[in-house]
DNA sequence: TTGACATGATACCATTTGGTACTGCATATA
DNA sequence: TATATGCAGTACCAAATGGTATCATGTCAA
C-alpha cells in the first residue's frame, strides 16, 4: 500500500494564523528565523516550533548557511490540501446545494 | 470596518481528520447525530462536540426536525479557505519556486 | 401516562499545544 | 584568541483540545 498523503500535518500546520502569515512571508522571499520573529510578537524559539510544524506539514524548506536558517517556501506542499478541496468545489453551485442552502435557511431564520 | 473573513474557525475546523471524514460524509446526504457516530469509534457527545466545531466554522448547517438533529454540508462555507490558497497556486509551478526547491533539496540530501 | 429514543448540557480527565526561559554550540569578527 | 551572534535543544508552564460519563429535556409511540 503507497504512503498515504500527508494530509494531516499540512493541514495541522495551516490551522494556525501565525503559521499561515509565515507562509505569506515567504513567498515573498527566502527569510531567517530572526527574520520572521521580527514581525511575530514571540520568542525565537516559539517562532522556530512554528517553522518545524510548517516543515512537518512539507509547507517550507529549512537550509543552513554558515550559523543562519534559512526557510522558503515550499508551496508545491498545499497541493494535497487543494486537492482534498476540490472534491467540494462540486457542490458550491449545484442545485442540491442550492437547495440544501435554502432548507437550512428556513429552519435558521 | 468589515468583519474579517472567518478564515481561522474554517481552518481549525479542517484541521481535524474525524471532522474532515464527516464533511465527506454530509456530501453525500444529510444525516443525525446518531448516523455519523456510527462510523466514527466515539462517543455521541463527542461527535457532537466535532460538529459544533465544523458548524463555527461555518462548513455545516444544522436543523432540528422532532427529536432528530439533521446536519448538512456547507461547501460554500469552504470557500474563503480556497481563495486564501489560491494565493500560493501562482508559486506551484514557476521558476523562482523551481530554483527554490533545486537549492533545499541540495542542501538535505 | 409510561417508556424508549435522540439529543443537549455539564463536569471532569488526559493529552496536546503554544509559549517562555535557559543552556550550550557553532560561526563570524575584532 | 576573545567575543558577540544565530541558532538548537531542553525543561517547564498555562491553556486549549479531544474525549468520556452522567444527567436533564423534549419527542414519539403504545
Amino acid at each position: 500500500m503507497p504512503a498515504a498523503r500527508p494530509l494531516q500535518p499540512a493541514f495541522k500546520a495551516l490551522a494556525d494564523p501565525t503559521r499561515r502569515d509565515i507562509l505569506r512571508r515567504l513567498s515573498a522571499r527566502e527569510m531567517t528565523i530572526a527574520e520572521i520573529t521580527a514581525h511575530c510578537d514571540m520568542t525565537r524559539a516559539a517562532v522556530k516550533k512554528h517553522l518545524v510544524v510548517l516543515k512537518d506539514g512539507n509547507l517550507i524548506h529549512m537550509r543552513h548557511e554558515g550559523r543562519e536558517t534559512l526557510s522558503t517556501l515550499n508551496a508545491q506542499g498545499l497541493k494535497p490540501v487543494t486537492d482534498w478541496l476540490s472534491y467540494f468545489e462540486a457542490f458550491w453551485d449545484d442545485k442540491l446545494s442550492t437547495l440544501q442552502t435554502l432548507l437550512t435557511d428556513e429552519t435558521e431564520t
